[in-house]
DNA sequence: CTTCTTTCTTGATTTAAATCAATTTTATTA
DNA sequence: TAATAAAATTGATTTAAATCAAGAAAGAAG
């Protein structure tokens, strides 16, 4: 178990990591910390009354939705530092994802109510959030413009070229398994495989377990 | 020319029309009015410099998007009351998408920089965004999941329930040429037309030109 | 109303990716 | 480290939807 300080949890947090310390601070009385969930454990799931957001203390974890087939549609991943549900913290509509710890997890958390008295407060806090919701709504379309205009191989490496310049460097670390990358990006796993065998074939990346790296 | 109110354009906005008008009255000064654009014309269009929302005063537009074959990805559909942009007024992200008038248009619209001083103002402002935002990313989301597990038809089913949902009766009135439609569900117009003749063979609904009954 | 353009529909064919099935590889646990 | 389970790969086949092509219907403009 590691240790734990709450305002470096929330410091973690994408959302609040660029605020004042003093306004960090704040957060600290009004949040939950230093819940544990053993690797395979939902952290989440709909119903389970936690409407609010949570942060990563440590810890991996998947965010996923099933169809009526019990089918998984992985919507995004979590690891430490990451916020998810934010989006809870503002609407009442309860979750309909599930989260689910891929290694042993630390989390700290926020109920709707803590968070709405906080931030009237606090305008700072809310236009740092305002900042984070656009960024995923960006992505979000474009996720919806690469389906419509690019195949399955296009897609595999505009995401990894979005990695790339995420983590700064032509060689990529893969966050998921394949199988869940493949379902992010709307293919099969099956389908991944072989067009990443293409994609080596054409010279255009080499592969290394999950280590992508891409030839310009 | 429809008389105009900057007060009741303002309020048409999702963003804006549950504020407290002295809220509302508060967004009036820093706000353009009454900016007019003919069918057919490029309301704003990447590197426009125009960062910042709009919202629409009377009229109906498209957002897309284009790839690099030209090839149009519908992303939305605005129509009286409807804003678009909102993300722009908290990022320096810069546009990327194209919004073009369908009908005869009117808009007003806000700058980052305006709007950022003034939310700082006014919390609950922030609040009303935060809220609109999360809905936006939860239908996102869920555009995702119908991706991954649903064919073509049952896409257009589904968006037909949204819509009959949303408009609060089973006979829907298709918002978007079927061209355009067919983009937003990820599928040609070809198919849709198909799947859209299947459907009526199937006894699920029954079309008349842009009207659509569905049968449950 | 007539012409012209755009959108919509229908048919024939192709194709990208899914599915089904069987290994191989990797990871987990005893 | 052996046994077991899960993930990844590879091959064969099917299939849903795209593409290509041509005509019909609907809208816009003269």
């Amino acid at each position: 178990m590691p240790k734990h300080s709450p305002l470096a949890c929330l410091s973690k947090a994408a959302l609040f990591k660029d605020l004042p310390e003093s306004l960090r601070k704040k957060l600290v009385p009004i949040s939950a910390h230093q819940e544990y969930f053993p690797k395979g454990s939902l952290i989440r799931q709909p119903m389970d009354g936690k409407d609010g957001m949570l942060v990563m203390d440590k810890g991996n974890a998947k965010v996923y939705s099933l169809n009526e087939d019990g089918k998984e549609t992985i919507l995004g991943t979590l690891t430490t530092g990451d916020s998810e549900g934010q989006e809870h913290l503002f609407s009442s509509n309860s979750r309909e994802n599930f989260v689910q710890a891929t290694t042993d997890t630390w989390v700290c958390s926020m109920t709707r109510r803590d968070f709405q008295n906080l931030i009237r407060q606090t305008p700072d806090l809310a236009l740092s959030l305002l900042n984070d919701f656009g960024q995923k709504l960006v992505t979000a379309e474009q996720n919806t413009v690469r389906r419509n205009s690019m195949d399955a191989k296009q897609r595999i490496l505009a995401y990894l070229d979005d990695l790339s310049k995420k983590q700064g460097s032509n060689q990529v670390k893969l966050e998921l398994k394949k199988k869940d990358l493949a379902s992010y990006l709307g293919i099969t796993p099956e389908t991944f495989s072989r067009k990443l065998k293409e994609l080596v074939k054409e010279n255009k990346i080499e592969v290394n377990k999950k280590v992508i790296t891409i030839n310009e």
